[in-house]
RNA sequence: GGGCGAUUAGCUCAGCGGUUAGAGCGUCUGUUUUACACACAGAAGGUCGGAGGUUCGAGACCUCCAUCGCCCA
């Protein structure tokens, strides 16, 4: 334990010493400009970028520029529609790990979308109070002085936390800028800030009056290390090995015993019955007699019940209904008296006789001692069982009898199944849907009383004098019931989940009538893990119904859980922990954030190595050197020369392309498909604008006597990078902003630049389908080349054999690119002619190309090639054939589909032909 | 015990009724081509966990089985 809370100083030291100042953005509330815009100066000074992307100056300078202009606020006075994200507020204990990065990434990507898309958005964030983990970590820190909260007094213990909040809380605030998040920071709200704490005392007040909250007196979860009450979702079930012992408790009457079986020995000393199934012949007549509880000697019944398992250990069931929440019901069906034998600290009670003030642990050891020595344990075997763990600080939870405040959640529960069934919440993706509506359905009541300090005192007064509770909205001077001024106020406060349940509207103002509730509830979306789909999410939609009478989101997104590479959970006690911000020390924000944007397939966890970064770290780099390229060659730029009449088949082709892609990525956002969006762009940039694009104009580019094709084309690289990169912005931020900036007509920021549009108009079917032909013709070229081992040195001499005017047609038009990008020195285009006899051949749909090669052709080698392409060729189309002479077949599928496949058998057919022709040509030269 | 999900190329994953399957990484072969070797060109690699069924057609839909993971008792 002494070596945790060191290693828990040393974290804080650090992070306290180092990494703050590192992270020191400046935030201030003005609109105005303070700085002029920091790129366009770079621009003037060094016009040629660095060779390699360096990110981290980058991201400091823009996430400043970013707060300095105010693009993160909403312009209240703006008609555009609302887009609000309330963010799922992190723990002012916490600091930033990977699931934060995945969550926040994923808002960031939306809210900068929308933000793009002229929506009025709003990302509202803040910070939680975290109950029992902040004093927790408080308390340790007392500690280490050796002194106890107790020893402070709550007054001056919760100045401490407070205190603690002010120094350490904003840690992951700091974080979350570096990760690029553009919340708006001056709206920041914390969970036990005055106007929160009014929307709880609202809550708390109205829920009461109208019967929903009560104290009662119950079984719950008890930790006796918090010392405190947890709800029942705050106890995790985990596996333990534990030992199933048997105990015999000798009947009242005669010698005979009934053997009970039990985990918890210790508990037997608040038996106050033992029952057996009715139906269990064995048991029968044991019913209604009473055996002796060894230990305590105090008789207690035999009960028959049904709850009784037959096939379980004996068939004997000892009842402890102080300390077992089955036992609970039992005893209260056949009114069993409650005996509570452990205590709130975990040790035994007065009732436990001679073991009073033992510990439980300890008084289970001597209670099997004595229970052997009385020759009453008969065996012990092992056991493997689900035991409750407290979720803060792992120690086994005691069941309890005890006095706590809850909600009956129940009524809440049935608006908030409704709103999901009507489908004005969306779950996404919608299996969650199914595991909301089984817990919603069998929903308990909601224990929210915390015997801590730190967090919203319950507002329940209690009179001395007529013991009667007065719960008031403002604090109460006088008894409701008696008017006695003895009052004394509950001294627990409610579960932390309590207020978090109220963040989508407190946050916004509630129960004040502000605009920006008004404007912004019920928000657009909440993102979030699944972890948190019962503490959080379904809380939120019972407390928004009943509150504000709409839901507090249309949709939430689950999405998945990062993990190493594994697939085990992060954890730093099994030390695979990938910590974000070394990440982004590592290989920036923007790969780190593309990464999990590409890796974010819905309803799949991510699998997480480093290796994946750094991949997209190359991504990275290849922007910024597509980007260096295009400022390398836009020397005598001119804006307005974009003609369309002007365009090449080059231009006409990569706008069709890149309008495919804005639709494509378009609809990805909207329907999160986070992954679909980041892969889109990816392919697009790379293998697209950068591999053939690029490649294709170079030559356009280098020269000087055409000077409107090189305008054009210069008015073409820049508007499909600006484009691309608009698209990229929500996903790397830092990246494309410094672009953007650097290209000619970007003014302003790109933060608030209009997501691209598809313009119909642009895509150019005949185009694509033109290049296709160009594209298959130079791969087929190349292939030829690496295939056959002709050096890349090597200038080669094609001829090209078109099946139809239109292909001749347009590879002549464009044979200046099948040249250039397939390396040749010549290449004639026929749609007749002598076949060369040495020559090696490929077979395009359209075409054959025939590549002459200089000096000595390994003939055999070419015929095994050739023969390869065959083989391929025939598997197809036996496979085709098979279907076209399926008469069913024909008869059933749909005509389009029967006539893409005949077209298909055709072109095959055809390609086949001229395989056999050049083949053939080719064994003649072997032989 | 109840529920949910996964199983596709060496690895991580897309694809969820219509070309006997795609990407990234990795592997192999070439290449100092004036944006990028964090690169370029090319290639190899899969009977889509197993068995039945529905369908003209099935990684994709249904049933069962196996293995793994998660949630709730």
């Amino acid at each position: 334990m002494k070596f945790i809370w060191h290693l828990e100083f040393v974290i804080w030291h650090y992070i306290l010493t180092f990494v703050i100042p590192l992270m020191g953005f400046e935030i201030n509330n003005g609109f105005k400009a303070r700085n002029s815009n920091p790129s366009k100066k770079d621009f003037m000074e060094k016009p040629v970028l660095e060779k390699t992307y360096e990110p981290h100056e980058v991201e400091k300078k823009w996430y400043q520029y970013w707060i300095d202009q105010g693009y993160f606020k909403p312009d209240m006075e703006s008609s555009a529609q609302p887009y609000c994200i309330v963010i799922p507020p992190p723990n002012i204990t916490g600091s930033l790990h990977m699931g934060h990065a995945l969550n926040n990434t994923l808002q960031d990507i939306l809210i900068r979308y929308k933000r793009m898309q002229g929506f009025k958005t709003l990302w509202q964030c803040g910070t939680d109070h975290a109950g029992i983990a902040t004093q927790n970590v408080v308390e340790r820190e007392l500690s280490r002085g050796k002194k106890t909260r107790f020893d402070l007094g709550r007054e001056e213990f919760v100045r401490r936390v407070w205190k603690w909040k002010e120094e350490f809380g904003g840690i992951i605030i700091k974080q979350l800028m570096r990760l690029g998040a553009s919340c708006d920071w001056s709206r920041e709200r914390f969970t036990m800030d005055e106007g929160l704490s009014r929307a709880v005392r609202e809550v708390f007040v109205s829920l009461y009056k109208e019967g929903l909250i009560y104290r009662g007196k119950k079984l719950i979860n008890w930790c006796p290390r918090c010392h405190t009450a947890l709800s029942d979702l705050e106890v995790e079930h985990d596996e333990i090995d534990g030992n199933l012992y048997y105990i015999k408790y000798p009947s009242k009457k005669g010698k005979r015993f009934l053997t009970v079986v039990t985990t918890r020995p210790e508990t037997m000393l608040g038996d106050t019955a033992v029952a057996v199934n009715p139906l269990d012949e064995r048991y029968r007549e044991w019913i209604g007699t009473e055996v002796i509880l060894p230990l305590m000697n105090r008789p207690i019944p035999v009960i028959g019940d049904e709850y009784v398992d037959v096939q379980f250990g004996t068939g004997a069931l000892k009842i402890t209904p102080a300390h077992d929440p089955n036992d609970f019901e039992i005893g209260k069906k056949h009114n069993l008296d409650l005996i509570k034998v452990i205590g709130e600290d975990g040790a035994m009670t007065d009732e436990a006789g001679l073991y009073k003030g033992l510990d439980r642990f300890d008084a289970r050891k001597r209670i099997l001692g004595d229970l052997k020595a009385q020759g009453l344990l008969i065996k012990t075997e092992p056991y493997r069982h689900f035991v409750g763990h407290c979720y803060r600080c792992k120690k086994i939870v005691e069941p309890n009898l005890s006095l706590q405040w809850f909600v009956n959640v129940q009524p809440l529960a049935e608006k908030a199944i409704q709103a999901v069934e009507k489908g004005e919440t969306r779950i996404i993706p919608a299996t969650w849907e199914k595991t909301y509506f089984e817990w919603m359905n069998n929903i308990k009541d909601w224990c929210i009383s915390r015997q801590i300090w730190w967090g919203h005192r319950i507002p329940a007064w209690y009179c001395k004098q007529c013991e009667g509770i007065t719960v008031e909205r403002e604090d109460p001077k006088t008894c409701s019931h008696c008017g006695s001024r003895e009052l004394e106020q509950d001294s627990d406060v409610l579960d932390t989940w309590f207020s978090s349940a109220l963040w989508p509207f407190s946050t916004l103002g509630w129960p004040d009538k502000t605009r920006e509730l008004a404007t912004f509830y019920p928000t657009a979306c909440l993102v979030t893990g699944f972890d948190i789909l019962f503490f959080w999410v379904a809380r939120m939609m019972m407390m928004g119904l009943k509150f504000m009478g709409k839901v507090p989101f249309s949709d939430v997104y689950i999405h998945a859980l990062v993990r190493d590479l594994e697939g085990q959970k992060m954890s730093k006690s099994k030390g695979n922990v990938i910590d974000p911000l070394e990440v982004i020390d590592k290989f920036g924000t923007d790969s780190f954030r593309f990464t999990l944007a590409a890796m974010a397939a819905q309803g799949r966890d991510i699998r997480l190595a480093e290796e994946r970064i750094e991949g997209y770290r190359h991504f990275v780099n290849k922007i910024w050197n597509a980007a260096r390229f295009v400022l390398m060659n836009i020397d005598g730029y001119n804006p307005d020369g974009f003609d369309k009449a002007a365009l090449g088949l080059e231009e006409r082709w990569i706008l069709s392309r890149m309008n495919h892609v804005i639709g494509s990525v378009t609809t990805a956002l909207d329907e999160y498909k986070f992954n679909d969006a980041a892969h889109h762009l990816y392919q697009f940039l790379w293998h697209e604008y950068c591999d053939w694009y690029l490649e294709m104009v170079k030559p356009a580019l280098y020269q000087k006597e055409n000077l409107q094709k090189r305008t054009t084309v210069q008015c073409c690289m820049v508007r499909v990078l600006k484009t691309v990169i608009e698209l990229l912005h929500p996903i790397m931020p830092f990246l494309t902003e410094e672009i953007w900036q650097k290209l000619p007509l970007a003014s302003g920021s790109i933060t608030v630049a209009p997501f691209p549009k598809v313009n119909s108009g642009e895509i150019d079917t005949a185009a694509e389908t033109n290049m296709e032909m160009i594209i298959k013709a130079v791969t087929a070229v190349r292939n030829v080349r690496s295939e056959m081992n002709v050096p890349p040195s090597g200038r080669l001499h094609v001829d090209v054999l078109c099946h139809g005017e239109a292909a001749k047609e347009n590879l002549q038009n464009h044979a200046g690119i099948i040249r250039n990008l397939a390396g040749l020195k010549s290449l004639a285009i026929h749609t007749a002619f002598q076949k060369p006899p040495s020559a090696l051949a490929a077979v395009i749909d359209e075409a054959e190309l025939f590549v002459s090669l200089e000096g000595a052709v390994d003939f055999a080698e070419e015929k095994r090639r050739l023969e390869k392409e065959m083989k391929k060729i025939l598997d197809d189309l036996e496979f085709i054939s098979r279907k076209l002479a399926n008469r069913d077949f024909l008869s059933r599928a749909p005509q389009e589909i029967v006539e893409k496949e005949k077209d298909k058998a055709k072109m095959l057919k055809e390609k086949e032909v001229r395989l056999r022709e050049n083949i053939d040509r080719i064994t003649g030269m072997c032989a």
